[in-house]
RNA sequence: GCGCCUGUAGCUCAGUGGAUAGAGCACCCGCCUUCUAAGCGGAUUGUCGAAGGUUCAAAUCCUUCCAGGCGCGCCA
């Protein structure tokens, strides 16, 4: 996976240079980094005093995880496993011996961690008390939105360009895709600390204009009641009638007087413009705004691509050959042309002169999300950015797999406009934009989607994106249950709301002060603090999550992350009374623990660009 | 022919060298005088596509093969 190469480690303090210029002066304190501080604490000890065989350092990385069954403890460390072989010792006395040492710390004693044990085959099982418990709950009421900002972008800027389609059509859901995903990623890049930019490149020179132009003056003749044929190859009639009647009221009749020359390409820069202005407006209302739409005609006008043509023929990397102008590649299957012995220039030319551009800019990392489809052109782009003279792996090509509709389990092929391809906004209309962004955001892109219409629509569990928003709304609820005037069912009474927002507010100052508040969300009997302890743990991770979401390029893992979270909510509330006028210290933590709740689905859900409502 | 992606429960997927391979849905059984039952709990579910190999340990790494999708233009 090529966010392999992303730095993984996270760096602290956190210096924020992104484009919310924030910056934060707590630190992080994750249970999990703690628990790993003690791990290793113990093992420089039992170092010092012989314990670990011929070790004086801690050669694997220590690693703490939250393992798979109950029994094994709220957290786990398998570090022994792996040092076996290093210290010439068995697992499991490796794993005692850390233990042993763990075992004396203060953490182990003053309710940071109830207890822990050794297991076979080496594992040290972790179970945790409520101390560090609370220090999350407060950690996240004390950063509130920026809970779960990480640094592992360190300030670097990126590009993502995503979507590109042509302005000579409608975007499918396939472009649905790439938009989601792309703005997905920048959200989440944003969040992890990189500096962020997001492009659309417009393609809107060459071939593919001047046959919009040849359609849509035929279409233009038609509508207004000139019998001509309309051409065979070009763009469907239909997908353009929507556009050629804005033409219209845009226009008039101009374009029926003009000679066709000069007809064509001034009906074709009319109708680009409508249906680039209806793409901007489709994706704004999916959340999408881009920094730029960089035109290729732009790079034409400029000379541009001359000037890309010259540096490769300056690096020695063209020969003419056929009256056509080719790029050499080194080491790959075969060259390729860029300008055509007609003397247009190829797709590939012109992606080399954008490419340069973007390499003139300065970027520390470039990504282009493409459809699948077009995988086929990555190595000839890499091969000319290469011969430009720049660093072919700066510029990474994220491929989406196609987008299957389904309806009822049978698949949707049919689309009112275009025989075969199902439009984005037809979808949109249908499910719904959260919907829509959930289902397009969730999946990893090397996955084929099977988009279900029907379950997308559900307003039931089984809905993934409605159960979270409904878990939002019900903590929402909550809060909001607290200060409201209760009408009692039965006898019709109004009695008053439990608490005043003033006191409300005040908990929030509360909390930012002392932690230990929030002891009180826990009860004693096991059965209910499992599911308290663990809504907790839940809501701590995010910070990990957007890290691991990040240097995957994935930002469809917290999308997983979200839905996880809202369960553990609804398995919280079933066990758990929150607003209980008759016991203020408990009620007071909880509503705390439900702000915190509210608030990491909050952020999560902004990373996917999904609506948080306070109510459904 | 070559290249890329995918193959895990009936379905959708998680799991990137560690404990008995996990969720959700569907199906079945329970739970509403209580903050949204738009919900929760329980039961059932597996030759991790196949075969070899590396390792104390493989769904995970390597090799070969099988199946599906996509791609290999002087198209864009």
């Amino acid at each position: 996976m090529a966010g392999a190469q992303l730095d993984t480690q996270c760096v602290r303090p956190f210096l924020f240079q992104n484009r919310i210029h924030r910056k934060l002066q707590e630190t992080g304190i994750m249970i999990k980094e703690r628990l790993r501080d003690l791990i290793t604490k113990a093992f420089t000890q039992a170092c010092s005093d012989g314990k670990m065989g011929p070790l004086t350092e801690c050669p694997e990385p220590i690693i703490v995880e939250q393992p798979k069954l109950p029994e094994h403890g709220d957290l786990a460390c398998g570090v022994a496993l792996k040092l076996a072989r290093h210290a010439k010792l068995a697992p499991i006395q490796i794993a005692n011996n850390l233990a042993e040492y763990i075992r004396k710390t203060p953490e182990a004693k003053n309710g940071c961690i109830e207890s822990l044990e050794v297991a076979n085959p080496g594992f040290i099982n972790f179970r945790l008390g409520k101390v560090w418990l609370t220090d999350a709950i407060q950690e996240i009421i004390l950063k509130k939105e920026n809970f779960g900002r990480e640094n592992v972008g360190q300030g670097k800027k990126v590009l993502i360009e995503y979507v590109s389609a042509n302005p000579t059509g409608n975007l499918h859901i396939g472009h649905g895709r790439g938009a989601v995903l792309g703005s997905c990623l920048a959200n989440l890049f944003d969040f992890a600390g990189y500096d962020v930019e997001e492009e659309f490149y417009v393609n809107d020179a060459g071939a593919q204009i001047a046959a919009l132009g040849r359609c849509a003056l035929a279409a233009y003749q038609r509508k207004l009641g000139k019998e001509v044929e309309y051409p065979t190859d070009g763009y469907p009639e239909e997908s353009l009638t929507e556009y050629i009647d804005k033409v219209i009221e845009q226009d008039k009749d101009k374009y029926l007087s003009m000679d066709e020359t000069e007809a064509i390409p001034a009906i074709g820069n009319a109708t680009k413009k409508v249906i680039q202005d209806d793409q901007e407006k489709l994706l704004e209302r999916l959340h999408i705004t881009f920094d730029r739409w960089f035109s290729e005609e732009s790079l034409h006008q400029a000379n541009k691509v001359d000037e890309a043509m010259q540096v490769l023929a300056d690096n020695k990397f063209t020969y003419e050959k056929d009256g056509a102008l080719w790029l050499k590649s080194e080491g790959e299957e075969r060259d390729r042309v860029l300008r055509k012995s007609s003397g247009d220039y190829t797709y590939l030319a012109n992606d080399a002169a954008y490419h340069l551009d973007k390499f003139k800019r300065g970027y520390d990392l470039m990504i282009n999300i493409w459809g699948a489809d077009h995988h086929g052109q990555v190595p000839g782009l890499k091969a000319v950015i290469e011969a430009l003279g720049y660093d072919k792996e700066k510029l990474q090509v994220v491929l989406t797999q196609i987008v299957n509709l389904n309806r009822d389990g049978k698949a949707v092929r049919m689309s009112k406009r275009r025989g075969t391809v199902v439009m984005l906004d037809e979808v949109m209309d249908e499910v719904g934009v959260d919907a829509v962004r959930y289902f397009l955001a969730e999946s990893n892109p090397n996955n084929p989607i099977n988009f279900d219409l029907e379950l997308a629509k559900k307003q039931k569990r089984e809905n993934p994106a409605f159960y979270i928003q409904y878990a939002h709304a019900r903590c929402c609820s909550i809060l909001r249950k607290a200060v409201e005037e209760q009408n009692d069912r039965e006898t019709g009474e109004t009695k008053p709301a439990v608490l005043t927002e003033e006191q409300l507010k005040s908990f929030e100052k509360e909390f930012e002060k002392d932690a230990s508040l929030f002891l009180a969300v826990f009860d004693e009997a096991p059965e209910k603090f499992v599911y308290q302890k663990n809504l907790v743990m839940r809501l701590e991770a995010l910070p990990d999550e957007v890290r691991d979401a990040a240097v995957n390029w994935q930002p469809g893992k917290l999308a997983h992350y979200a839905y996880d979270v809202a369960n553990h909510l609804q398995k919280f509330y079933e066990e758990s009374q929150v607003i209980l006028p008759d016991n203020l210290p408990v009620m007071k933590a909880r509503l705390g623990l439900i702000m915190a709740t509210r608030q990491v689905l909050a952020n999560a859900l902004q990373v996917i660009g999904v609506s948080a409502p306070e109510r459904m």
